[in-house]
DNA sequence: TTGACTCAACATCCTTTGCTACAA
DNA sequence: TTGTAGGTTTCCATGTTGAGTCA
């Protein structure tokens, strides 16, 4: 007979499993909490008889359950339902939420839903309220109520995942590349909840770490773009990119940084062949005077591509040629949005607007009382957007994830609606190059 | 309870040309 | 001769958020 029990986010084990390791100090055997699914499968292949201890779930409430799932939903439930493992790749829009409450439903365990903000906190209990007719516990943003079903941040889950590892049998993480995270990950290992399900519209990180995903969650288990349900789900969309050149001004001095830039690559023989070589820069610019400057050119020959004064001057024309729909404008960075901002006499939101403030341009922006914002990154995720129909993009990352955000915020689907993402690059400079990294997310 | 503040954590950050040493 | 890897640990700057503290 084992003994298996939960110690602050470790499993204690009697006897070896696979991953465990005997510690002295515990005089047991010990793995991570996210084993307890293996060592209990591996116990039982070898037929030997296990007292468990580990998990100690709270009570789930009585809830009533009158969701209607659609298809894609459904199929995708079901699938998630056969290993009750794994990850669902939905686009924004898509109704993630609603699958993980039915999922809970379903199951009928205590069940911990981890978000990365405090809105969308506020919107799954919301959520849960409306379809299940249950208050759920939450843990975040200056609450604390734990209950049967909880919704925590990933701080305060980071926080307190060793006193409430073994209290739910199923964890639900939305936005879940997030999770894979050098403090994140822990709330995943130290959790014993055999049921597991990650929520995201992309799950691909930039430092790769999305490879964590499948050991600790499960593995994706359905994958769908934007593309395939629009028409009946979400609104039809187009994209466009337009391109614009530097002003003469502008790309002298391109030219300039750009050349310092590579002329130190090329000095000390860099190859720049993945974002490892970039972390290598990075870290000789800590300590050699060449590399920083060198950085800090790249820096700001990136601005400039980013910021060129043609892509005002091509905005003007867009939101003429727009004029009445409700647009938002995205930049990469605060400096720009505030100078759209002025120009254009357009409310701006960036993580320096104060939060009423905030509130009240999205409010003002869903009744119509505004046409156009503008806004940096901040609406990037978990913010509860006001629908658009149409996006201009100044500027932005590299990356997939934050353009198919940003398409999420136009897809809303309403009668006869067709949105329309606009993508304004500098031609023949780095921002050109984000361009076609970030592309594939609309394709 | 709120608001202002600080702090910590997380995310992005690449695509130039062709050196040098070593392994196949 | 040809092809490929080469050396590294907390981190240039900016943006964003949550938690905690204190008035």
């Amino acid at each position: 007979m084992v003994s298996l029990k939960y110690f602050k986010g470790l499993l204690l084990s009697t006897h070896y499993a696979p991953s465990f390791k005997w510690s002295e100090d515990f005089k047991a055997y010990v793995a991570p909490a996210y084993n307890y699914a293996s060592a209990l499968e591996y116990f039982r292949k070898g037929e030997i008889e296990v007292d468990d201890n580990v998990m100690d779930p709270l009570p789930f409430p009585i809830v009533k359950d009158n969701i209607k799932l659609r298809e894609y939903q459904e199929r995708a439930l079901r699938l998630w339902l056969s290993r009750k493992r794994g990850v669902l790749v939905l686009p924004t829009g898509a109704g993630k939420t609603v699958i993980g409450i039915k999922a809970l439903s379903t199951l009928k365990v205590a069940t911990l839903i981890v978000v990365p903000t405090i809105e969308l906190l506020h919107q799954w209990a919301d959520k849960i309220e409306e379809l299940l007719d249950a208050s759920p516990g939450i843990i975040g943003g200056g609450e604390d109520r734990l209950s049967g079903i909880t919704v925590i941040t990933y701080d305060s889950a980071y926080i307190k995942v060793e006193q409430l590892g073994n209290k739910f049998p199923f964890v639900i993480f939305d936005e879940v590349h997030h999770l894979p995270s050098i403090g994140y990950i822990n709330i995943a290992e130290l959790m014993a909840s055999p049921f597991r399900m990650g929520l995201t519209a992309t799950p691909e990180r930039e430092d790769g770490r999305h490879v964590l995903l499948e050991d600790r969650v499960g593995p994706v288990l359905v994958r769908l773009h934007p593309s395939q349900l629009s028409g009946k789900y979400l609104a039809e969309f187009k994209t466009k990119r337009l391109y614009v050149e530097l002003t003469p001004k502008e790309k002298e001095k391109y030219e300039e940084l750009r050349g310092k830039f590579i002329s130190y690559l090329r000095k000390k023989g860099f190859r720049m062949s993945s974002p490892r070589d970039f972390q290598r820069l990075i870290y000789l610019a800590g300590r050699d005077k060449d590399a920083r400057d060198a950085l800090l050119a790249w820096h700001e020959s990136m601005k400039i591509s980013i910021n060129s004064e043609s892509k005002l001057e091509k905005l003007k024309e867009i939101l003429k040629e727009y004029l009445g729909h409700k647009i938002i404008v995205f930049t990469r960075d605060v400096d720009m949005a505030y100078k759209v901002s002025r120009e254009f006499l357009i409310p701006a939101v960036t993580y320096l607007t104060p939060k009423d403030e905030r509130k009240e341009i999205l409010s003002k922006f869903r009744t119509g009382d505004y046409k156009v914002i503008v806004a940096s990154n901040v609406f990037d995720e978990g913010v509860d957007v006001p629908d658009a129909s149409v996006g201009i993009v100044l500027g932005g990352y590299g990356t997939s994830r934050q353009m198919m955000q940003r398409l999420g915020r136009i897809l809303r689907k309403s009668e006869g609606k067709v949105a329309t993402l606009v993508e304004i690059v500098s031609k023949g400079t780095s921002d050109h190059n984000l361009s076609r990294r970030r592309s594939s997310a609309t394709k």
